[in-house]
DNA sequence: ACCTGAACACCGTTCAAGT
DNA sequence: ACCTGAACACCGTTCAAGT
């Protein structure tokens, strides 16, 4: 016997691993010791499993931020986001994983996930004392970054892979992004 | 009769349109006016063509940067790559679209597009007179915010989608990363 | 040289039947 | 309430046979 909980728990760690291509309902029943015909049971069919699932990523990933948002510091908070895009795989491998679905509620997820860290980015340089355009701006060129980041960094195919001078070129982005 | 050119344009284009995910041999096979036999005489299989198609895209995204690369003041060039990421859709889509596979050609592909850019970018800022490292690290984090803001863009879930502030966005970006 | 058409394995989905 | 097992449509792949 499975619970929905189960099959979104498997489903999250299949796409982190091995992208959402290779997310199907065999592997995942064979994995929790049922039949595939079992899932409909629980779903209508993949997409809702998917969707259930990135609902359960959305809370970790809001969670994260509320953790970072607590430090005081708009520069610090800033500095520390920065910092945990290049150390934590997992949950980051999650986004870039996702990012080319076309999947429509996976689309809504990115976007709210999207949304919030924007706003969270706004509001740090808001405290910086940047006007509201101006923050707006930087905050977009700082999240653009970071997405960029994430991607070249947990795509295997980009220019940030190797750990050597990380923390160098986070040093050097702060500095930059972060007056 | 079709020849392996046209089933990689068809390739590219239907990726470029609906992503990877959408690329089917019968769809395909359709729309060429052959059956999906056809296609096996031509390709070994479906990761065939599609690291065949990655061929031509990847002479046409060099192609892209060459013309860029013409313009000799290197302040301008990078300004003139900034604008371009956020108005040539279709070219920009497909490297969106393909940057979560994990077909071992696809990835190749962006791994060969992506260094390229980032010697591109290393190059102009060390015209610009930036010491190695620091020219090093400051393109990375060019880049970074290129590939973000081309995902945020064209990936119908970002905050860059709308063209308002298109322009103010670039502008700001150009100025804080170019000295 | 290039294609058809039938075949097979595999995955998503449905559903009647089981406990 | 939760699952099995068989069925069906669809896609990737193979291949003998056609022109």
């Amino acid at each position: 016997m499975a619970t929905r909980a189960d099959w979104e728990q498997k489903a999250l760690s299949e796409v982190a691993a091995g992208g959402l291509a290779r997310l199907a309902i065999p592997a995942l029943a064979r994995s929790l010791g049922v039949t595939k015909g079992s899932f409909y049971w629980h779903f209508q069919n993949l997409r809702q499993l998917v969707g259930s699932a990135l609902r359960r990523w959305e809370e970790m990933d809001r969670d994260a931020l509320d953790e970072v948002h607590e430090i005081a510091d708009p520069r610090r908070r800033l500095i520390a986001l920065f910092r945990d895009a290049m150390h934590k795989r997992q949950a980051h491998a999650l986004y870039v994983a996702l990012s080319a679905a076309d999947a429509a509620e996976v689309r809504s997820s990115l976007r709210r996930i999207n949304r919030r860290r924007l706003r969270f980015l706004i509001e740090a340089y808001r405290e910086l004392g940047f006007p509201p355009k101006k923050a707006r701006d930087r905050a977009t060129l700082a999240y653009a970054a970071y997405v960029g980041a994430l991607h070249l960094r947990y795509q295997n195919s980009g220019a940030l892979r190797r750990n050597d001078d990380l923390d160098g070129f986070v040093a050097h982005s702060v500095e930059t992004l972060i007056p």
